[in-house]
DNA sequence: TGACAATACATAAGACTTCTACATATATTT
DNA sequence: AAATATATGTAGAAGTCTTATGTATTGTCA
């Protein structure tokens, strides 16, 4: 587990690339999906994916489905067009970060 | 200049690395070394660096030593012993963050 | 020489993100 | 029957950083 500090910042980037990537998904899936691909290295608290997911949703990035299953509620989170664009460019910008960052931090090897 | 929120977590790490780097520093010179290293695309603010200083100063990673240039006064900060070897774990943790997020974010190519 | 920009320190108030803890409820496993 | 996993969500607090402000000295250029 990382410090907290260094995942500020990435979760948007992360629920919006693990969208583009599988289409739709829950939130108690995100968490699950996010846990199993970087072993458990990041974990995504309940508390900061659902305000987070709605504040995207809120501003036109993402819409809901809601599903039963059984008598238990399910609702699913999809990319809207302006989500798909906000997705590539928020990838974009990370990556670059990355290289900035690796460039600050080993001026000798990069 | 990239979203604030992806420098979040950072600053520490970036602080301490060039520490390591240039033996000692004053706040100015720091915000000027990062902004000329990253070609502008970092920009520390004051607000957020003077804060900063003084934790790792309290948390006796940094220790300060007041110059006076002319009738200025100019305030250096070097790393403590305690303070290289966060520096080092502190790099280590966000070479590994960093990995993780690639493989996350790009799970084809990695 | 007067004005402006750069140097150099610093703090205060607020915004924003995330965490911890809690609340609720169903489904599955032991 | 109890515990764990699934599933969503909120409230309050913590932490980091931003914006704005304040003070003072030094350098530059018109």
């Amino acid at each position: 587990m990382y410090s907290k500090e260094l995942l500020k910042g990435t979760l948007q980037t992360i629920v919006l690339k693990l969208l583009a990537e599988n289409g739709r998904m829950y939130g108690y899936e995100i968490t699950q999906k996010v846990k199993e691909q970087t072993e458990g290295k990041i974990q995504l608290t309940e508390g900061a994916l659902y305000p987070a997911l709605h504040k995207l949703e809120a501003e036109g990035l993402l819409v809901t489905e809601t599903v039963n299953i059984g008598k238990r509620i399910r609702k699913y989170y999809s990319l809207t067009p302006k989500g798909d664009v906000q997705t590539a460019s928020k990838l974009e910008e990370f990556s670059s970060f990355i290289s900035t960052m690796q460039f600050l931090l080993n001026p000798k090897t990069s």
